[in-house]
DNA sequence: CGTTCTTACGTGTGTCGTAACGATC
DNA sequence: GATCGTTACGACACACGTAAGAACG
């Protein structure tokens, strides 16, 4: 067995079974992968591939467990690589982060900027995703680390590393009701329409929680997976809005009033996350380092606190 | 790179840095092997080996980082080649078992037994070994497993699955005068030379800490890596024996006189340990279960116990 | 002077690419 | 009939082996 088999296999179950597409994808001809496949199977004596006619439709059971294990197998290969890209030039290459509209808005621009003085040579790649995707992205290696708040930590094969912790605030119009009072509760903002985020973005499900627990159903009349749309319908007068405090930008948002709504909710933790095993390059954990840094410096007035 | 390489890498620092040997081990000759690193080197832009002339002397910094991934890579190549074989012949093969003499004589027997009139095809050999030995074997992959007490769990690169527990006994000549005591104390054995296991052996480290923890220093006059030894130097008269109660053999050690003295010392726990991450084959798994069970049915009457 | 690794060179295996064929939608 | 995969064949690359040379003990 040789490693162009397994990236072969790999390339075959990314591309969803098209031998064509993995042989581009690797830039290869159709028939060179396809006599990777046929090696693989005629040594381990066993098909890894569904069948359907000629065409490859799945994985079998026992193709599964070989693609975990191949998946390892070039892990390590990019491990090895990684270690001698590291002692040849420690300060260039890709750094590609895979993270949601809130941190890419609101959290890592100065970091972005403070890693780009740094280490100018490193070129940065920016990719966004559900939470969900964040993790296949991480696992696949399809970006160097994730960074998001849910789903990160529970993953068996990632390491998540906290980050920050951060909570919400409500965002309303100057005038709104709700802020003449001194002390907000949940049944409070039961009585008016919410706008907050989607399930499974930014801390929705514990916000939710947060309400149940009480026995309260929240009137949200819109969810988004996204600060900047909440935002805009805060604006229209659409209700009241409940955000990441961190994603309200005083000079910005001026037309809007925030209100600290820390005492109602639990705190959310960010982290950052990688495949267990994963070699990290000098300039990948000093962004890691700088992503903490940034956070536990600048980031006290936006209600972000290190972990 | 290439698989080839990094046989010849790994080759290469387990031949103690050989060139020749580590060629001859991988069915080459030696100016393939030095081409292979020279490849990695040249990939790479890094030396690997720390060069005397042209001699190899050890790995540089970087090397020792590839090295260790190197291993892995191989590992899960060794993990896809088992799934196939687990699936074109579920029963034959070969089980490589590192253990401790006193497992290999007194626990395994019935066992191995078992297991061979389970699945007759498949090759057994057992390698014996100190503890430090073992843990090295299991993670250089030169057994399937280890067995034995001491030092397996703590390594974070082993998965150890306890198995069984058990504590020691004394053996003596008949009539020695510590047999007529009702309630034997640590104290009392203090009085009398004791023969039993070296240091790193079979719980020696938790039999010299229940003295020291009462302040009390046994006069150990002899220790020996293997029972059969200890029983004969206490049939010589030179002392009372401390063994593992599993390794009086009522038939054999007639002439000797057993007593138990689980009350006196902390339970051992001895374990089966692989690399993690391991793939194990279906006989694999089905020997550890057969191990476990052999122990909880017979294993009684030895002062054995499931964990 | 033997041992050990490197360099140089030839050969063969094997991988990839081109091209034709077969199958499936 | 167009797309997608397999089979067949040829060319080139490259990994391995042989043989000779250099450095070290």
């Amino acid at each position: 067995m040789e490693l162009r088999n397994l990236r072969s296999l790999i390339a075959l179950v990314e591309s969803g079974f098209s031998v064509s597409r993995a042989a581009e994808q690797l830039h290869l001809v159709q028939p060179a992968v396809s006599q990777h496949i046929r090696h693989m199977e005629d040594e381990l004596g066993v098909q890894l591939f569904v069948r359907k006619g000629k065409r490859l439709t799945g994985l079998t059971g026992v193709g599964e467990q070989v693609v975990q294990y191949a998946r390892k197998a070039l892990a390590e290969t990019h491990n090895i690589l990684d270690v001698g890209r590291d002692h040849v030039e420690q300060s260039s290459g890709v750094l590609r982060v895979g993270t949601t509209h809130t941190q890419a808005r609101y959290v890592l621009p100065p970091v972005i900027n403070a890693f780009n003085k740094a280490y100018p040579e490193v070129e940065l790649q920016i990719l966004q995703g559900t939470p969900q995707q964040l993790v296949e992205m991480a696992l696949d290696d399809l970006v160097d680390f994730s960074i998001c708040t849910e789903d990160l930590a529970e993953h068996p094969l990632l390491t998540a590393v906290p980050c920050y912790k951060w909570n919400r605030s409500l965002i309303a119009l100057p005038g709104h009701p709700l802020l003449e009072r001194k002390r907000l509760t949940l049944k409070a903002l039961c009585n008016y329409p919410l706008i907050t985020y989607v399930f499974g973005f930014t801390g929705r499900g514990h916000f939710s929680d947060a309400f149940a627990k009480q026995g309260l159903k929240p009137r949200v009349v819109l969810s988004a997976s996204d600060t900047d749309v909440i935002k805009t319908y805060v604006r229209e007068g659409m209700g009241v809005g409940i955000i990441a405090s961190l994603a309200y930008t005083p000079k910005q948002d001026r037309d809007l009033v925030m209100h600290d709504l820390s005492k109602l909710f639990p705190w959310e933790i960010t982290k950052i996350a990688y495949p267990k095993g994963k070699y990290l390059r000098r300039y990948q954990q000093r962004f890691i380092e700088l992503f903490q840094r940034c956070v536990s410096e600048s980031g006290r007035w936006a209600g972000l606190l290190p972990v």
